[in-house]
DNA sequence: GATGTATACTGACTACGGTCGGTGAACGAG
DNA sequence: CTCGTTCACCGACCGTAGTCAGTATACATC
């Protein structure tokens, strides 16, 4: 169904772009908290409120940022499960996948993921894709686990659903902690000893 | 080492605690975020300039009041482990004790914790007080792993330290995560399956 | 007691994120 | 074509947290 757009529609996404495009220039360069919107609007050729008819606030711009990255991120999560050996050990599929995760979380870095933790905690985020269950990241460790536990390797009194669940929790928990305790938490190593207990407690 | 205060020492206290007082009491009556600093100063009689004198920053007075509250709240935790009973098992101990934790995070309720939180995200907090690993949180927990161990409860191939740290971790975790999908989620509930799970993990 | 210094305190000031009534051109209806 | 409506866009304005050169005075030193 696609539609062409009217010259207004057009006109308005280009100047969203123009202003998403600079903005994204300017927080790499000087980095997000030395931005002001002023800077941007004026970088862009559009007046203020020209910026907040485009975004809500300016975490709004940051946040459509990231969503789109983690997207294209969970997309080759999903191409990882797919294509891990299928003569391999579930948990250690589940470790090295962890570790893909801790691996790709640091190299996106410290400072992006701090203002991403952030702003989840600021705002009342309902509809984040972050945060949806449906989200692919959700759906890898629920096959894996799945598949775990038809194979006979893991507890079979459990549900997927809710083990995968409290994996991603963990994840996100320890990260918070990484960020609060930047740099001395090791964030690699302790996820990994934390997820060997856990898989004590889920082998069968 | 009593040292009689010089009057200008005991002015500025005066001062500070003017400012201090006066704020907890707005915040309480206007909530947080609602309150601002020149409203502090009005009340409590001093400039701008004398707010900054005792306060780096408008959160930092609610870190003050948190500090406080949390060192107290330790104490609390510290006679709940010495007055367990002998003969319970171990894990039972810890589990009731993770809901008295959590218990206490739903009195003390969302929107403090959330604020606590997100400070904690925001600054670069080195010399915390709830992020020490000298916080009396991390001593009950591990005294409690450590009677665990000598007793043959739990693994002994653990170092009873690591595991509380990583108690604590999770359970900041799961309440960063009961902060960011409140009121969806359910601490308690989480927390006590998680643990479980835990359980499964550390047990001999 | 005189003199110099440290510091609690002042308040006008800045920079910032966000708001809102106003404007004009694109658009749809007749 | 005409007329009324919608909406992208404007920019002066607001309230806020935080700053800083300046001031007054308690205090230490001689």
């Amino acid at each position: 169904m696609e539609m062409k757009k009217s010259s207004r529609k057009m006109q308005a996404a280009e100047t969203k772009k123009k202003i998403y495009d600079n903005a994204i220039l300017l927080f790499n360069k000087y980095g997000f908290e030395n931005v002001s919107v002023d800077s941007i609007v004026e970088k862009a050729e559009v007046s203020k409120g020209g910026f907040y008819v485009h975004f809500a606030s300016k975490d709004a711009i940051l946040t459509e940022m990231i969503n789109d990255y983690v997207n294209r991120l969970d997309f080759s999560y999903k191409s990882f499960a797919e294509n891990a050996p299928e003569d391999a050990k579930t948990t250690d599929i589940l470790l090295s996948f962890v570790d893909q995760i801790t691996d790709t979380m640091e190299k996106i870095g410290y400072n992006l993921i701090k203002l991403a933790y952030r702003i989840h905690i600021e705002r009342n985020n309902e509809n984040d894709s972050l945060l949806s269950y449906d989200r692919e990241l959700y759906r890898v460790f629920n096959t894996l686990i799945q598949r775990g536990i038809s194979r006979g390797e893991l507890r079979n009194d459990l549900s997927a659903e809710m083990v995968s669940n409290q994996f991603v929790t963990v994840i996100r928990g320890f990260t918070y902690e990484w960020c609060i305790r930047y740099p001395e938490f090791n964030l690699k190593d302790n996820l990994r000893r934390h997820f060997e207990l856990l898989f004590a407690g889920i082998r069968r």
